[in-house]
DNA sequence: TTTACAGAGGGTACTGAGTGCCATATCGTC
DNA sequence: GACGATATGGCACTCAGTACCCTCTGTAAA
């Protein structure tokens, strides 16, 4: 019932448009009742996005499960699951991008989604970097950057039409931000070295000494 | 006008609830027709946050002006001009703070104002960037970190019921991300250094060689 | 077979946001 | 005083979303 409702209301926003779509036009088509379609979408907009409420659950249940993982890679392996829920349904997600893409409506719902997801990376990271002040920022930060560089990737693929490699646009995105906040990374002022740590520095012939001290201290957190 | 509008709506969502509130309550205690109030704000919701179409502009202003500065320092200042319409207003903008928190309707309409800011920091660095595939996948990156930092500044700043410093809670957030992507910033396989570029590593004294051979490359962009 | 009950779906009427259209000031200009 | 432009009010309408109640169907007990 749930599935035939989407799926109507689906054909018609293609069609006529979102908001030109009346719900008695969608419950018309279902040959239902239009209390029946309050009964399974709260409002008209959940209709466009009928897994999310999974896929949300899915996050959170994957998470719960990632142990002692390397946080940057467990976040982004949680936000890959979104990805294979669109590249399960090529011709459907791109679809729905491009409808999505000319309601305003339909872009606000989705930002909503889409911050719900990113406060659950959020909330795991908290968990695993600590409650202090910077904990949740470094949190906060890291998952604004998996989620931008996710859908980064989920869009290049979504605008190529559904053709190309949806993984390999992705992993390419969420590398860049691996690289930079990833345990393994390089740098790391945000996480000053630990006494014991050694800092290498490569510096140019010609770099003004000035330069180079300065992003030393920035190296060791002093700047 | 407008201002009338916006204080009366505003003392109405604080007496009895922003949905419990409906616009011809507004209009009657501002004294004007039902008419009016929709000719100066397109939503019942806008009416909460009357200032931020102009604080727009300002910022695609300021970075129209920016010039040659390092590009995410001209984002973070750019990002400062949004503290610092808050900051002229502690009460009001706690007291909006508090209800925003509690009406999800709110909520979501200022994820879809935050949303054109960071679009319009995101628009700046591809600028910047180049348009490569990369540039905007840095760019829309940055442009979130920089929206998560300066975020998570100006709500502690606002749970502190506006009273400690905000532009230091938010210098700090912001001191995060330009550690880790401005120019001056360690590491860098997302951008790799161009020749003269100073590039500093830290690494754990303990460290397997091959670890350490595998940074070095990740920093110089041959990872 | 009848009765009691539960749960899914349907129907009706209502509230309230947002829009289009037209009437009515109000104000500066000629 | 006539006139056009701009600001405001009023009215009627559409449509999303909700509250309330009805109907149907299947099931279990008497």
């Amino acid at each position: 019932m749930r599935e035939v409702l989407a799926e109507a209301a689906f054909q018609l926003f293609l069609e006529r448009g979102f908001e030109q779509t009346t719900v008695d036009d969608i419950v018309a088509r279902a040959g239902v009742g239009r209390r029946s379609f309050f009964r399974y979408f709260p409002s008209k907009e959940d209709a466009v996005f009928p897994d999310h409420e999974r896929c949300l659950a899915d996050m959170t249940a994957f998470l719960a499960e990632a142990g002692d993982a390397e946080p940057v890679d467990a976040v982004s392996d949680a936000a890959r699951l979104v990805l294979r829920m669109y590249s399960a349904n090529p011709e459907f997600s791109v679809q729905r991008y491009r409808l999505t893409r000319e309601v305003p409506g339909l872009r606000t719902y989705e930002l909503s989604v889409v911050r719900r997801y990113e406060q659950t990376l959020a909330g795991y990271l908290r968990g695993r970097y600590g409650a202090s002040d910077d904990g949740a920022l470094r949190a906060e930060v890291i998952a604004a950057s998996v989620v931008a560089a996710h859908n980064n990737g989920l869009r290049t693929w979504l605008r190529s039409g559904g053709e190309g490699d949806a993984e390999a646009a992705v992993d390419h995105a969420l590398g860049m931000v691996r690289r930079v906040w990833g345990s393994g990374a390089v740098g790391g002022a945000a996480a000053p070295p630990a006494d014991g740590d050694v800092v290498v520095m490569v510096a140019a012939k010609g770099a003004p000494m000035w330069r180079v001290v300065q992003q030393i201290e920035s190296a060791i957190g002093q700047g």
